[in-house]
DNA sequence: TGCCAGGCAGACA
DNA sequence: TGTCTGCATGGC
């Protein structure tokens, strides 16, 4: 059983400033990570839990996690992208991307897992982002593993909490639709059932598609042929799941963004190899700011 | 109570 | 090829 004792943590100096946790965890590109104090966000990484809290240390700003120094070189800086270089040039007459750029400032794109990111972006399509979290929440905790962690509070005292992984492909492919009665996902549950017997059977590779060598646009071509997957979907599983940043979901946040501010058309290419990490500060900035 | 949500598939012109 | 419509559910 995991242990993580809250008067243990690990200080991170090294990359510290280039992510801000409450608008990585919280600009719609994931769905499990929960806020557990002002500072503090716990969530699952390869069905590990972990603590990654931020504080200021004699005026300069640091990370502290529960992980050890060696989980936090080989997994989680990886997961949170800390090595990337996110600089985007923007064409100067480029006014809101300018300000959204400034708004999403410590926006990290995550290396999340491919299936679950599929999984929970097919969950995504006509539902809001509460509502989304209640049904991955539902689908977890009823054909996900059971995980017990044993938390050591800082008066030293111990309980035990009870974490559910993200169902596999292999477990979902075995269930019927009448199965899923109750979890909430209503017309997409074939969706589901589908893209895990596609997976469980090899008729997509998802590990394959990450890879490095594989293009956005072949990788959204393979996900669109998933019944329930179109180009919303495909664009967000790969820029979410297979760290494709070059990918540019349209929703309908980001179509009225392109009709408000950019007479409707706008070309991502514009903002180079990164122009995934510039559609996720706009879509932040939309939602967050008072200029939606 | 009614509106709407990080869309999609299928029908139709 | 482009446009239109129905779709399950629950948060607000």
């Amino acid at each position: 059983m995991k242990t993580i004792d809250l008067s243990n943590w690990t200080y991170i100096k090294d990359g510290a400033d280039k992510i801000d946790l409450d608008k990585t965890f919280d600009c719609g590109q994931c769905f499990r990570w929960i806020k557990i104090d002002e500072h503090t966000w716990q969530g699952a990484i390869q069905d590990n839990i972990y603590l990654i809290s931020e504080d200021i240390v004699s005026g300069q700003k640091i990370l502290k996690t529960t992980a050890s120094i060696t989980e936090w070189n080989d997994i989680i800086k990886l997961y949170l992208d800390l090595d990337t270089d996110y600089t985007i040039n923007v064409p100067s007459n480029d006014t809101f991307a300018k300000s959204a750029v400034k708004y999403g400032n410590g926006i990290r794109i995550l290396q999340q897992d491919p299936w679950e990111t599929l999984i929970s972006f097919i969950i995504s399509q006509r539902n809001n982002i509460p509502k989304i979290k209640t049904t991955i929440s539902k689908l977890c905790d009823s054909f996900g593993d059971t995980l017990s962690i044993k938390i050591i509070d800082l008066n030293g005292e111990t309980k035990v909490k009870t974490w559910h992984s993200f169902p596999t492909a292999d477990k979902l492919a075995e269930l019927d639709v009448s199965d899923l009665n109750g979890i909430g996902l209503g017309y997409r549950d074939e969706y589901i059932l589908g893209a895990a017997k596609a997976v469980k059977h090899c008729k997509i590779n998802l590990e394959k598609l990450r890879g490095t060598n594989v293009s956005g646009e072949y990788a959204i071509d393979n996900l669109m042929q998933l019944n329930g997957v179109g180009p919303k979907v495909a664009n967000c599983v790969a820029l979410f799941g297979l760290h494709k940043l070059d990918m540019f979901p349209i929703d309908v946040w980001i179509q009225r963004i392109i009709d408000r501010y950019y007479s409707g058309s706008l070309d991502p290419k514009v903002y180079g190899d990164k122009s995934g990490v510039m559609q996720q500060y706009m879509f932040y900035y939309i939602k967050h700011s008072s200029g939606r």
